[in-house]
DNA sequence: ATTTAGAGACCAACCAGTCTGTCTCTTTTA
DNA sequence: TAAAAGAGACAGACTGGTTGGTCTCTAAAT
């Protein structure tokens, strides 16, 4: 592995665990063994490495939660496995992630302060929410969901619950209550079937 | 109001808007017009400051989500009237915590920084979703709920979503967004009804 | 021989916390 | 009653350490 890409992947842990602004670039120099001048050879300043933390970010984010969903026809199983994956593959994953959701620290810790690096963050939230609206459309239409369910509403409770759930496991990092927290989602899910 | 006090609350700003680590003392110092010696003076440490706004910020917090709560009968009803004091009362008071719930902030930040910091802000967190669920096993027991409705995942849904809604509101300041959010968990718990 | 990667000394700005000194108000003393 | 002594509130210079970023130098690779 390159130096810069050891790098990014130190600061992929150590965002996850202090956040962008609480970890130093002392701290991830140690971690990857490198020098100042390895690092600015790379990266143009710490926001230039907090751009390609993100897009990395992305990429194991999408790789962890949409593994297995083209072999699901139905749009609402779809869903399920997006949250099973989620719980499973993402969040209990502290191989990249020790800290718990990058995203959510991102976005927590820089919204007021660095609006142009959360804008950023924003834009894969929403990202997430409108996949979930778009699979509970077209669930709807494949009849797979009751009468009279409205999915908007119905966003609003999985994309909030797994934003909470990824908070509650943060603040708690107790496993039971992670899977407690999705497995109600799922619960939740189920129910509205037709 | 004393030098004290207006401190805590400038604190109480300044923490719910950049976190408690990227708020430095001089930040404190000019938004209360106050000097270092006039600071520690009455405080021993920021770390000491930390809990006194903790305490602060957690009588705000209860001021505005429960009032009402005492004039209602059902246990239902009063969660109902709790997402709704958490949307109009709190959130969007930006008077008091202008970048949004400050436990929510310390929770993602603090956690794996500070962690005796942040047991202290989880313990609250406990104390709502402990809130609840009496709330619904109540509700229950008076013969408010469906049958077959699990308090437990209830519990998680509305906790969780609560949270969610919270993070969201903080990542897009949308004020429609936040009332789509909260409307959600209420609709929720209203097809919970028996 | 020339470009590139990396090492680390160095810089100004900033951090939490300390220290000394001043100013005001209250209490004690004569 | 008036002067002296003390206590608490506050101001701000200062300390040691850390911050992100720059610069010069060396070593390796092409």
């Amino acid at each position: 592995m390159s130096l810069k890409n050891k790098m990014i992947h130190e600061s992929l842990k150590l965002f996850s665990l202090k956040g962008f602004e609480s970890t130093s670039l002392h701290d991830i120099l140690s971690a990857s063994k490198a020098s100042k001048g390895g690092f600015y050879n790379h990266f143009a300043s710490k926001e230039d490495l907090f751009h390609e933390v993100l897009q990395e970010a992305g990429k194991i984010w999408r790789k962890r939660n949409l593994t297995g969903l083209d072999d699901i026809k139905e749009p609402i199983q779809k869903i399920k496995k997006l949250l099973k994956n989620f719980r499973d593959q993402y969040l209990l994953d502290s191989n990249n992630f020790p800290g718990g959701c990058i995203f959510i620290t991102f976005a927590v810790e820089l919204g007021d302060q660095r609006p142009h690096l959360s804008e950023e963050v924003h834009k894969g939230f929403i990202g997430l929410k409108n996949m979930i609206k778009r699979l509970l459309d077209q669930g709807k239409e494949f009849g797979e969901l009751r009468n009279g369910v409205d999915p908007d509403s119905v966003t609003e409770i999985l994309f909030n619950g797994m934003l909470g759930a990824s908070v509650s496991y943060n603040a708690n990092k107790s496993v039971e209550g992670l899977e407690k927290s999705i497995n109600a989602l799922i619960g939740y899910l189920e129910n509205l079937k037709a």
